[in-house]
DNA sequence: ACCTGAACACCGTTCAAGT
DNA sequence: ACCTGAACACCGTTCAAGT
């Protein structure tokens, strides 16, 4: 990677790959608000402005963090033949992604020019077109699938970034309705309607039937 | 809304009201970055900690600002007697109003337990309702279009803000498909293949054609 | 009750100085 | 070439002091 071919002085050389490494492991312990460039640097035994060599800004920190991390998730993409169960997998493996590391949804949705959206704009672009959807509706259909994948993603992130641990889900969920429309009790007939559903429902098969609805769509309107 | 009945001592007296409103006014024109208390403070001619006494903290600014943009767009909804009609008219007026106010559409993905992403589940969710979808898939769908909606909102606001002014939006577009497969030519075939169409795309459309698709999902899977 | 503004404990980023 | 760490120009938030 290196300009030259000499070999490394020292095996603890800092470099981009051992910064954004240490960065990724703040981000999934402290959060967004943990990784700041001294925290960096003492995790790193060095000095704060050391990282900038090797480092542009935080926002290159944070966009080559999601990267790492998305990568990872696109090279173990398990191949399926199917290609309905091609995208269910990638969509899946994404979304279980971002809920681990949830500092990366936030910073896709925040700059969706990243390489990494490109990347699975090309994946589920690819399986839509093996499932024979016309040219025109190709485009469209790719668009709405990877807006809704990292739209759900980023937002299920953040709700279980607040809910507290497992035992209480119920219980939380049911207060988010009742703070929902305790303003206006008479005001929410749909949210009173699916109150129940939404108090025990699960996040990840939510978020697959969302997907569904969308491949669904694709095949109705073929 | 004060505790007593009392009449205001003077007019220009600083209210949570006033406030939100200068906050709006500064995250319009200057993003992000800046709304700080020390802006806000100054373009009320008070001083910073005053502030505080009408408000928590930072996140309940940026918070209830959010609130007020997407209760006027929700109070606006036109009436529109086709349940389809009615849900791509909400969700377009939820995308104009985070195009014009996107710091409002990063917030909402990043803290979707906001009372608004409520009164938007509920509006969405009654138009379902009324289009007959199944008790068992109404939840499910409804989940889906709100995801997608704030989600694909969000992305396409934080692109718009990159982009330089239209004249030369296809020559942006066009160095984002060059930038993102230049990596590895061969390795990005549905890009490349719909390079055109992306270069020449409308998001408006483009993000009612996802909406369209999932609404065909809805009725193909009843 | 409400406002003022200095003070505190942080930030990201720069840069002269070292090796 | 790469690293150090003090310095600078900011932040959000608190709080004694005012009215």
């Amino acid at each position: 990677m290196a300009k030259s071919g000499r070999i490394e002085r020292r095996t603890d050389a800092l470099s981009k790959e051992r910064i954004i490494g240490a960065a990724v492991e703040i981000l999934d312990s402290g959060g967004e608000s943990g990784l700041t460039f001294r925290a960096l640097a003492a995790r790193l035994a060095t000095g704060s402005g050391a990282i900038y060599w090797h480092v542009k800004d935080k926002d290159e920190l944070l966009a080559t963090a999601t990267e790492e991390v998305i990568d990872r998730v696109m090279r173990e993409a398990i191949q399926e033949a199917d290609p309905r169960k091609a995208i269910r997998a990638v969509a899946l493996g994404l979304f279980d992604a971002i809920d681990a590391h949830p500092w990366a949804g936030a910073q896709l949705s925040r700059a969706p020019w990243q390489p990494a959206v490109g990347r699975i704009f090309e994946s589920i672009g690819g399986h839509l077109d093996a499932l024979d959807v016309p040219d025109r509706a190709l485009f469209d259909a790719a668009s709405a699938l990877v807006h809704y994948i990292l739209g759900a993603a980023a937002q299920n992130a953040a709700n279980a970034r607040l809910a507290p641990h497992d035992t209480d889900r119920t219980e939380f969920l049911s207060a988010m309705i009742e703070r929902w429309t305790a303003p206006d009790p008479a005001g929410f007939p749909f949210l009173h309607r699916i109150a129940a559903r939404f108090q025990d429902h699960d996040d990840r098969e939510q978020f697959l039937a969302g997907i569904d609805l969308i491949l669904a769509g694709v095949g109705a309107t073929r």
